[in-house]
DNA sequence: TTGTAGGCGTTATCAG
DNA sequence: CTGATAACGCCTACAA
């Protein structure tokens, strides 16, 4: 096995030419006026096939002082947005030239060290699904000269972009809903990515519509199927059972369909639910699945938002804000 | 924003010592007997924390020829036993100090894109799930140095080490089971991380078991869960609807079974199910769904198979095979 | 115990 | 049009 990898040096003795002159036919990034004869092109590049050159990233990113790289941090896998989320920032970053790597972090302690290696230059720009940053981190991230961009309805970006959705509102729309249909006894869940704000607009929808906050209608830990549908199963068996579960995620809210139809009740006349990210699967859900989502499915514009501050780090920290809306299908 | 970040040389100048006296503290690599005098130690740790040094990564790669990192490439999210194998791979680097970052294919396009980065140097070493790779482009990598480990069951890993499941087996075990309990009509579902080995084995355990081959009861596409199942609900409707269905993935024979109830029938008595992958929401449906999976769910091996050749590139190419079993619940 | 200096592979400036 | 050559930031053999 030969690990020996040709380098400049091997091209421009091998097509008898500096090394100056081989970086040059390779990345033309000579200024303006410079060029180079056809006949040292050919040359150039037939040592170039010839010995299968590629060129070292690595040394070229210690060169140019950037990694022409950008890094998503998700929290998780598995969750169904993600997946269309990256696509979309790749596809962008791709008409820049730009590589995309993700990092997973999930715990605290995962974060702090996805921190670390972005301090050491892991890549150029970051974009960050919801996790448990500190802001400071983040300004540090920043302060160093790397784009940073968060998604996030709380944190306070300290010299940091940040994308928010207006999550929070439609929310609210969603629940209040419920209560202007008449039903009275509306369970949250709480658990997966917006704990926060879906309890906050639960809150507020319940008082304005002077409905009584009952506890035990606040289930924590659902932001899984399993979970979501024993809960969901518990709460049939109460005596004064709920009426309409606001789930807050679609797949908590699949396995509440799920478990409400194995108990033998009705959606959404026995009970109603509303979800929330608007995957597809809850398009085929029986009945299917009321929900509260981004108007729009294209992550484009947060890449391009983050493309923009590393083309021009200096501007004033920015807010991108995203609607989302309530999807009324069958199940309530 | 202040974008000069401090190197090693800044450090030295503020610690009133040399560069190489900082790097030596930073790094004890000093060769067994170099040692550092406890009040330089002090001043230099002084420095780098009051100048916020963090070692720039790109130039110590440059120089040590190697990234410290390793890749972890996926077709595609969404996958739910990804996040697991990718938890514990992470588990096992951080162990010998490796970063792991993650890369997302899906396209054949996309699998060149990350072929590149990798030649560039992305990484130290790669772990492919079952993409479309040709082992050329594979043994290319491996020829420059770059450890490569693929799970597949098809790829003949031409100087790569290879993971490989006994799959195959369960899956026609599978099939036999559902044979031998009398069912006769036993649909396929292509599509998905299985694809190749599911078939094979389908037609391998009709054959031993005298069932005919019937064209229309090998479904295409069935690797996600609106396609499986809209393609139940077709299936139920033919006048010699199948009495069985090998999904080969779970969240296929997850939405087989929602499909098949919704269409009023029982589970297993008019159709039987058999997914794979052995998912924990299989746990969950009902009935709990008989499936196909690995026998350890513990993905450390893969990672330790990685590091093994990192450590010793010389070896020989390895093949490590993981068992895989057939796991009866209730819906088979 | 600490410092000097060369080089990892590229890019870019500046002469030729 | 092409070639030396000096960085980029870090590591390390060797010298002091």
């Amino acid at each position: 096995m030969d690990t020996t990898v040709p380098t400049l040096k091997d091209v421009a003795r091998y097509a008898g030419v500096s090394i100056a002159t081989v970086s040059y036919v390779l990345n033309g990034r000579r200024q303006a006026n410079k060029t180079i004869s056809e006949a040292t092109r050919q040359k150039v590049l037939q040592a170039v096939s010839e010995l299968g050159y590629t060129p070292n990233h690595v040394a070229r990113h210690l060169r140019r002082q950037r990694t022409e790289r950008i890094c998503v941090v998700l929290p998780r896998l598995g969750v169904p947005y993600y997946e269309a989320f990256c696509q979309d920032i790749e596809a962008v970053a791709e008409r820049y030239q730009y590589t995309v790597i993700l990092s997973l972090t999930g715990t605290r302690e995962k974060e702090r060290k996805v921190l670390g290696a972005l301090q050491h230059r892991l890549a150029d720009g970051v974009i960050a699904l919801h996790g448990d940053w500190e802001s400071e981190e983040l300004a540090q991230l920043s302060a160093m000269g790397i784009a940073v961009v968060v998604l996030d309805n709380y944190i306070q970006g300290k010299n940091v972009d940040v994308v928010r959705t207006t999550e929070e509102d439609a929310f609210y729309e969603a629940v209040s809903y419920l209560a202007t249909k008449g039903y009275r006894k509306i369970v949250c869940f709480l658990g997966g990515d917006t704990r926060g704000t879906r309890y906050a607009a639960y809150q507020r929808a319940l008082r304005d519509h002077n409905l009584p906050l009952d506890e035990r209608f606040v289930v924590e830990g659902c932001g899984d199927r399993q979970i979501a549908y024993q809960e969901t199963l518990k709460l049939l068996k109460l005596k004064d059972r709920p009426d309409a579960i606001f789930a807050g995620s679609d797949v908590a809210a699949i396995s509440a369909i799920w478990a409400i139809r194995d108990g033998g009740l009705r959606i959404p006349d026995d009970i109603a639910i509303i979800g929330a990210g608007n995957i597809a699967e809850g398009e085929i859900t029986v009945p299917p699945l009321t929900t509260v989502g981004p108007v729009s499915l294209d992550f484009s514009d947060v890449a391009e938002f983050l493309f923009d501050r590393l083309r021009n780090p200096d501007q004033q920290e920015r807010v991108l804000l995203r609607q989302w809306k309530l999807i009324l299908r069958g199940s309530a």
